[in-house]
DNA sequence: CCTCGTCTG
């Protein structure tokens, strides 16, 4: 091969992530604008897929299923799809689709790929993403989307009909969407043959997705339905273009992973060339105590971690904060980002040279039995610790640092995380699936099945809503009204509910708000004045109410960003709040659902709550002076979250909208309510208990 | 009297 780059000629651009993360490029790279088509055409050819490419074609052509697995910079996710459409598979009209878990990784493939074929985004090649569909139809035959929206295009297409070939990239991260979509196209496969499904996976999952895609036990229909098609999926694997990565474990297992993190940086910096360091940890918390560390040592020592740039980053960071771990460090300087698993997969940083694994992250954990989902500080998988080490690759060869010994790894820590849908409340993935058509839920084939008690327990709570009849079938109109409705089902039911109640427009904009992360910008310094901001909307009625009065009171800003600075409310969010309301309202119409305001009558608007949320309400106990509540459902100790203005207010009743635990169990997003209403609500569900209203 | 890993429709 002749490709090889030489310095001194044009610097070769790096392509996609490999990771499903997004490159974001620093000012000094350069810019594509020189590359005329013929260049463009031998970056294509250099990367490592390349020598596949007749072996992929190969495979798809001959085999349902073909899993692909390619490590870093190999260059598949923007190239196979381009491999696909060149063989034809595009004719008469037909599409290529190709999934991701993220949204903007969705949006980065695609415009890679666009500019590659040297077309316009949304002809030929677009995106679908939530509130933004950059496709055409009958023009677009290579179209990038989320897993999620792919789930959503079932709904009027159960069998993707329109789809010839549909990639699901970054399979290995086994995210709720990516399983349930897998377990859809594995049965839609039995009644497509034509349909080609390309599996993209890290190394260690292959064997288990391929044991998933071998359709029967039987080995005559195995090996060969009707035109000799391959029912034996077929894995390839396609090296990456990572450098080496020099693993180094800790001799003696490590009793504070923080103080371990920040001398290894130390040393790091001490003696290593130059180079950026990446920093695994797990949340905010460690985060902060160790970027607050590591300052600390910058300023009383001298010599040498005087050159350190010390930048933390995690997701609810301000986006301006965010930012900065992107550009490149001055001159002479070393750059330390301290992060989650935010840069383990959804973002990736140029110039890393040295990655510290903490071995552990923050993982969501969910119990059927108390219907709680917690998030806990656990050990990561191999494949996690994996992808941590690549992140020191990209560029030349790098160091790994574990802070966990070779036996631990070797010997303790698991393959393989366990997947999204086995820790999580299934109440959305259940009404899908429902919506779906697929009645026996318990029989679904799932590439990793969900604990039965986690299935009774959506069933439960969708059929007190109301969304399930008593044969677990959809109800008419309101379980097929919610199913169409992309929310959290008790949010839909309230939506619902809020027709009646005749207080849509308050409930739509509660409804966005709720499925947002938060509209408060909060930080450990500004708390009083925090407090002080929030009080200025704060409702008797409780944090629902209040959201009301912060989105009116943006509105009449001008929706100014000043404003939300002034009163401590995140811009982005409330834009966010904006989209979604637009959405709730179009699907709102759509689904004959009366759009009307109450006028403040507040009442109205607390029984739509109620109405959605009834199973989370909370007593407070007579004689508690620490405002201690309990569930009417299953009497457990709750409290009022300290960010809630309802905090210290304590009264009697209250619905919550979800709980988080820490040292107790706190409710966030807390409304009063009159307990007569939730009889009205959910008859069924409170009578069979003994007495609960007394 | 105190906080929240990351995503998605």
């Amino acid at each position: 091969m002749s490709g090889f780059w030489k310095p001194g000629t044009e610097k070769p651009r790096l392509v996609d992530d490999e990771e499903g993360g997004v490159l974001f490029f620093s000012a000094s790279a350069s810019s594509s604008s020189g590359y005329g088509y013929a260049s463009m055409e031998k970056q294509r050819q250099r990367l490592p897929v390349y020598k596949y490419r007749t072996a992929i074609l190969y495979l798809v052509e001959t085999h349902a299923t073909t899993i692909i697995v390619g490590e870093t910079g190999s260059g598949k996710t923007t190239q196979i799809p381009q491999y696909i459409k060149e063989a034809g598979w595009t004719d008469g009209g037909r599409v290529i689709a190709c999934t991701q878990p993220r949204r903007l990784a969705v949006q980065a493939v695609a415009s890679r790929v666009v500019e590659e074929m040297g077309v316009k985004l949304g002809e030929e090649v677009g995106y679908t993403i939530r509130f933004e569909d950059l496709t055409k139809p009958d023009v677009t035959a290579v179209k990038f989307l989320t897993d999620g929206v792919l789930l959503r295009e079932m709904m009027d297409d159960p069998l993707l009909t329109k789809y010839s070939v549909i990639m699901v990239d970054e399979a290995h991260e086994r995210s709720i969407s990516t399983d349930i979509l897998l377990g859809l196209l594995k049965k839609i496969q039995r009644r497509r043959p034509d349909l080609r499904l390309i599996i993209s996976s890290a190394t260690i999952e292959a064997k288990s997705m391929a044991d998933f895609f071998r359709t029967s036990k039987k080995r005559r229909e195995l090996k060969s339905m009707e035109g000799g098609l391959l029912m034996e999926p077929a894995i390839l694997s396609v090296e990456g273009r990572g450098f080496n990565v020099e693993i180094n474990y800790a001799e003696e297992p490590v009793p504070d992973y923080v103080q371990a993190t920040v001398s290894t940086v130390l040393l790091i910096h001490e003696q290593e060339p130059s180079g950026d360091i990446l920093v695994f940890l797990t949340g905010q918390d460690d985060i902060d105590a160790s970027v607050q560390l590591l300052n600390e040592e910058t300023q009383t020592s001298r010599k040498n971690s005087s050159g350190l740039i010390i930048l933390p980053l995690y997701s609810g960071l301000p986006r301006a904060e965010q930012e900065l771990v992107f550009s490149p460090a001055p001159r002479g300087k070393r750059k330390v980002v301290v992060s989650t698993n935010i840069a383990e997969t959804s973002i990736t940083l140029e110039g890393i040279v040295y990655v510290v694994d903490s071995g552990f992250s923050k993982q969501r954990f969910y119990n059927p039995i108390s219907d709680i989902e917690n998030l806990v500080v656990a050990p990561i998988s191999k494949a996690s610790a994996r992808q941590r080490t690549g992140r020191a690759g990209r560029v030349r060869p790098g160091k790994c640092y574990r802070m966990y010994t070779e036996e631990y790894y070797i010997k303790d820590m698991p393959d393989e995380g366990i997947p999204e849908i086995q820790r999580s409340n299934l109440v959305s993935c259940v009404i899908q699936l429902k919506a779906l058509g697929i009645d026996n839920i318990l029989g679904f084939d799932w590439p990793a099945s969900p604990s039965p008690e986690a299935m009774i327990r959506a069933l439960e709570v969708l059929y007190s809503l109301g969304v399930l009849d008593d044969d677990a079938k959809l109800t008419s109109p309101t379980g097929f009204q919610v199913a169409e409705i992309p929310l959290d089902p008790m949010i839909s039911k309230m939506l619902i509910a809020s027709s009646q109640c005749g207080c849509s427009e308050e409930i739509i904009t509660i409804a966005a708000v709720l499925s947002i992360q938060s509209i408060w910008i909060s930080g450990r310094g500004i708390q009083r004045e925090f407090d002080e901001a929030k009080l200025r909307f704060a409702a008797a009625e409780g944090d629902h109410v209040t959201f009301l009065n912060v989105y009116k009171a943006f509105l009449q800003s001008g929706k100014s960003s000043q404003w939300c600075h002034k009163n401590h409310v995140n811009y982005h969010a409330m834009r966010k709040v904006l989209e979604v309301r637009e959405q709730l309202k179009r699907i709102a119409q759509r689904i004959g659902l009366v759009l009307k305001s109450c006028e403040g009558d507040m009442r109205a608007v607390r029984k739509a709550v109620t109405s959605g949320f009834f199973a989370n309400a909370c007593r407070l106990e007579a004689y508690s002076n620490d405002g201690m509540y309990k569930t009417i459902r299953g009497s457990q100790e709750v409290y009022i979250h300290p960010s809630s203005v309802l905090f210290r207010v304590n009264p009697k009743w209250v619905i919550y909208s979800s709980l988080v635990s820490t040292d107790k169990q706190y409710m966030r997003n807390v409304i009063s309510i009159d307990p007569s209403w939730l009889l009205e609500a959910a008859p069924q569900f409170y009578q069979q208990r003994p007495n609960p209203l007394h």
